[in-house]
DNA sequence: GCCAACGTTGGC
DNA sequence: GCCAACGTTGGC
């Protein structure tokens, strides 16, 4: 019997190019641009249905701002065959397809943001790979680490 | 397959 | 805008 539980995420975004009101605006984004392995495989993990930590990253204070949900399957990121953007890699092809992305849906803002600097100062927290591995942009959140934080939005 | 050079991330 | 940390690339 696999885990059918929900499981939780956290997913970096920088407000300047792409903020969670961004995200209540568009209801629904494919969030691509991912171009690291390790963070791609936990895109790879994420199923339908499970929640995402929307944080924001390079901004004064960093922090998790709110919630969204994974939408859909993952998918190539079709960026990554596109010459013109940003995020085109000539090393991808239709039979090696290296990077994918997630539909991601707004769920809500959190009544206050949970800084990085909370979580720093929160001991229960510091295992999160926000803090140990500081340059990943996706990576899992337990139950454990999800209830604190959620208890401290709306502390 | 090592490892130096390079590029990127992200807090400050 | 600086720069430390660290992931990636590519020459050997």
């Amino acid at each position: 019997m696999t885990d059918t539980g929900t499981r939780y995420w956290l997913l970096k975004t920088e407000p300047e190019v792409f903020s969670l009101d961004d995200l209540q605006r568009r209801g629904v984004e494919p969030w691509e641009g991912v171009r690291n392995y390790e963070a791609r495989n936990h895109l790879r993990a994420m199923s339908p249905g499970d929640i995402a930590l929307i944080y924001h990253s390079s901004c004064q204070p960093a922090g998790i701002v709110g919630l969204g949900t994974i939408a859909g399957a993952h998918r190539p990121d079709p960026a990554q065959f596109d010459p013109q953007s940003p995020y085109f890699d000539p090393k991808s092809s239709e039979t090696n397809i290296r990077w994918s992305l997630v539909d991601v849906a707004y769920q809500s803002h959190w009544p206050r943001m949970v800084t990085l600097e909370q979580i720093r100062q929160t001991p229960d927290l510091a295992q999160m790979a926000l803090v140990c591995r500081p340059r990943l942009s996706v990576m899992p959140i337990s139950p454990e680490e999800f209830e604190l934080l959620r208890g401290m939005a709306h502390a």
